[in-house]
DNA sequence: GCTATATATAAACGATTGCGCATGTGTTTA
DNA sequence: TAAACACATGCGCAATCGTTTATATATAGC
């Protein structure tokens, strides 16, 4: 609610310009997406599962931390729709969900070589 | 610092995951850069900025936000390399910097909208 | 010099986040 | 059934984040 002339846009640009971006709910959705991926412990456990299949006692051993922290960033993971879970036993076993993970930290792993 | 014991790995496997993960910079790096795509405000942002290049006052006005909001996340975009500017008289002009911007969004628009 | 305009920055605020601790839930084994 | 194990969850706190308010800086025109 600001009320903000363009210096040079035309209101009608400025009108053009609004209604070309997505809507509320679509990017509210995709910062939901992608602020997962803007944390280094999540970040880590993309990694690893994009590797391979993990149980949570693993991915706490290897990643050296305590399970509570490694449970809530599966779950942000699991909300996301980014990892699935399968239990086994007492086991649960995280797998990646989605295909664009991978590509999304290749490109963002270019970005920061560059 | 947890000394977790892994259920199914042995010690070495656990070592051998743990080396394979990119380095600790990288992660911070990787994960400071991905953030900047997990706010909807960026995110408007770099969706103006993706079709044309934009001063401060006609991002405001299209956003229908305060100036001041816009420059501290301009502030982010520019830290992060992602977006670079151009002063052109009183008046600053922002454009994208980085190519992977545009395959980013993309991929988490594919992923919300399945 | 002064004023107006465009943008940046600093301080302060509420809101959100990531993790630790304690506890709860689900499963296996004795 | 009880105990042990694997994992999930609620709560609290310190830290970070996004916005607003107020102020500072930079440029243009007078």
């Amino acid at each position: 609610m600001a009320d903000v002339d363009a210096c040079n846009l035309t209101e009608n640009e400025v009108k053009i310009l609004a209604d070309r971006l997505p809507i509320e709910e679509v990017l509210q959705d995709l910062s939901d997406f992608l602020k997962v991926f803007g944390d280094p412990t999540r970040i880590r456990i993309l990694f690893l599962l994009r590797d391979r299949e993990l149980c949570v006692q693993d991915i706490c051993a290897v990643l050296n931390m305590q399970q509570a922290a490694i449970s809530h960033q599966l779950k942000l993971l699991r909300q996301a729709r980014l990892a699935r879970y399968r239990r086994e036993g007492k086991m649960v076993f995280y797998t990646l969900n989605d295909n664009h993970i991978g590509a999304i930290l290749n490109l963002g792993l270019e970005h920061v070589e560059e």
